[in-house]
DNA sequence: AGAAACCCTGGAAACGGTTCCAATCGGGGG
DNA sequence: CCCCCGATTGGAACCGTTTCCAGGGTTTCT
């Protein structure tokens, strides 16, 4: 394995020369830089990238923690993070979480600094006692679509989501529906996903705001998934007097919506309009109507916000507040008669 | 920051002996193993990866090249690998390619054994030189759905797209269509992609064995994408006398043709029948009729076979071929009349 | 009782970079 | 002609682990 040593040698130099052609230092003349250059390129050397992180005292790495890799909206939001990191000398590892005790694991022994430089949470809101941990984390920590009180201190990149919610359930309220229902995740999960309650309670804002009454035959949550959205539909579209408009926590549930109206006959957006959330790639291609979340410049923007620390540790905390947008398209419509 | 010299030190030992436990080798007597472990858990102590990787000669850390991400098709297969490599010691590096350019580098300037310990390449077959460069890259590379002649010595995860082109057609032919147009990936793309191409040969090969007439106006390719595919799919369908069936190379074109029909007024099945490839996820959705490749377990197998060649470098060379299944849902259909 | 075998342990030398610090060189000013 | 300064340069220490090797203690066998 050829060395910096091998180099410094052919080329009759020394060590720190080497060293500081490779990191473009200005304190090397034009000449020798030259000479250094054409011995790495005929000895075809490479920096041994370990040796260089323990010396540099850095790691040069990132951990992303996602829930549920490769869910859609994770995922997205992954991708946004990624293109960014691909552009700067820090790589990025996965970490994907899949089941509480991993999320536990997670938020209970955080990385130091001699793992890595810094962490990106996506989509996971630690509790109480886990938010204490991320406080005093040695490292920068910035949170992606994932809160918490106690975290001022940090950067975060979040959106609304009761406003989302309230935003999806007026303009139902809004082409005149007044039997709106509601389908997310179950509130009390282990993995405690916060969004799909904040939008329900959106919904129950704008009701509210309405006059509307909040029927409890109008509300179910399950575990997240299709399927599980299209289970929970099927009894609330099977009512005596059954919704005409259904708000999902999630265009995922939004289709599981739109299966079990396809399922009992009803016609979307003539007898069912169904609204879902997020926006992602899927809801384009079944015409749903949706709150659009900027997933990618989400992710993308986490990463600025961390490289931006890494680079000045001391830069006071900001807390991004990413915007929605509601896209109507085929899935809703005043309610029948 | 506390180090093993610290540990050591505390519970009043050697180094090495700290190290020995940390490595939990059997060199060690129960009582100082425990007084060690104790000294750790009260200082606190987490190792130094940087360090660990530089002694040991291992970078612990493995790339994955994918075109595309997040496109679904490869984002499944990466779900895999993730999956597999948490439970192992090595850190998984994303790599995105979404630029020839990058590609081209990526091929170019392989890593060496001095950044990374193993390479996974997802979906990116080689070109004549390239291949070169790969079987004399110094560190063990495995190729998911990629592959070239030259490339014997290496493992492969492959699918035999030409198998896969021939059997979706040969449904559709099997159902009675006659006029059975293909839409794909342009041929001769910057990225050398050939999945689409060999769909397209098997294609033709169900075709020549129904004795039908392989018509160049029901051949379409284009950029990957649903909207290039329903442009695509806009004037094969306009045509006097247009196909009664469209095999597409990918689920997403596939809901690209879907789109094409609902526009220009054409019922599925009833009077155009659609098969796609891959069985994403939307293709359940959708309830497309689909060539379903195990994206998941291919994934999978690729960290596996990687993991065994970083263990047992001199295993032979495996390759293997993955299978794909029909999946017959809701878009095809005997012809209309 | 002495030697051999075994188990456990600690010191020190790697691993391959970066960087502080001292040294050398050449030139300009006094 | 000497001194000082700035521009380059090289040596050596250091980063925190792992592991080879030697050594000490105990046991077992003869």
């Amino acid at each position: 394995m050829t060395t910096i040593r091998d180099v410094a040698e052919h080329a009759g130099v020394g060590l720190a020369t080497v060293s500081r052609v490779l990191n473009q230092s200005p304190l090397v003349s034009e000449g020798t830089r030259q000479r250094v250059l054409d011995v790495i390129r005929d000895l075809n050397y490479t920096p041994h990238a370990a040796a260089r992180r323990l010396s540099l005292g850095k790691t040069l790495i990132i951990k992303v923690f996602v829930p549920f890799f490769p869910r859609p909206s994770v995922t997205e939001r992954l991708a946004g993070a990624v293109s960014l990191l691909s552009q700067s000398e820090y790589d990025l590892v996965i970490h994907n979480i899949d089941t509480p005790e991993r999320r536990a694991t997670c938020f209970e022994h955080l990385p130091t600094s001699k793992e890595v430089d810094g962490v990106l949470i996506i989509s996971l809101s630690p509790l109480d006692h886990e938010a204490e941990n991320l406080v005093h984390a040695d490292i920068p920590i910035v949170l992606i679509d994932a809160d918490h009180p106690a975290l001022a201190r940090l950067h975060r990149v979040t959106t609304d989501d009761v406003e989302g919610g309230r935003r999806a359930a007026e303009y139902l309220i809004q082409l005149g529906h007044r039997r709106i229902g509601f389908i997310g995740d179950t509130i009390n999960n282990p993995f405690h996903f916060v969004s799909s309650r904040d939008r329900f309670l959106g919904y129950q804002q704008a009701l509210a705001a309405a006059r509307l009454p909040v029927r409890s035959e109008y509300y179910a949550e399950g575990e997240h998934g299709r399927r599980e959205a299209r289970d929970l539909a099927r009894p609330m579209l099977s009512l005596a007097e059954r919704p005409t408009a259904i708000v999902a926590a999630s265009d995922t549930q939004a289709v599981g919506v739109l299966e079990a109206a396809r399922e009992l006959g009803l016609r979307v957006p003539e007898n069912l309009s169904v609204i879902g959330y997020d926006d992602i790639e899927v809801a384009d291609m079944m015409g749903l109507t949706t709150m659009r979340q900027m997933l990618y410049e989400f992710g993308q923007r986490g990463v600025e916000l961390l490289l931006e620390t890494l680079d000045s540790p001391d830069r006071p905390p900001v807390h991004e507040i990413m915007p929605t947008e509601l896209v109507v398209r085929h899935t809703t419509a005043p309610p029948g008669i």
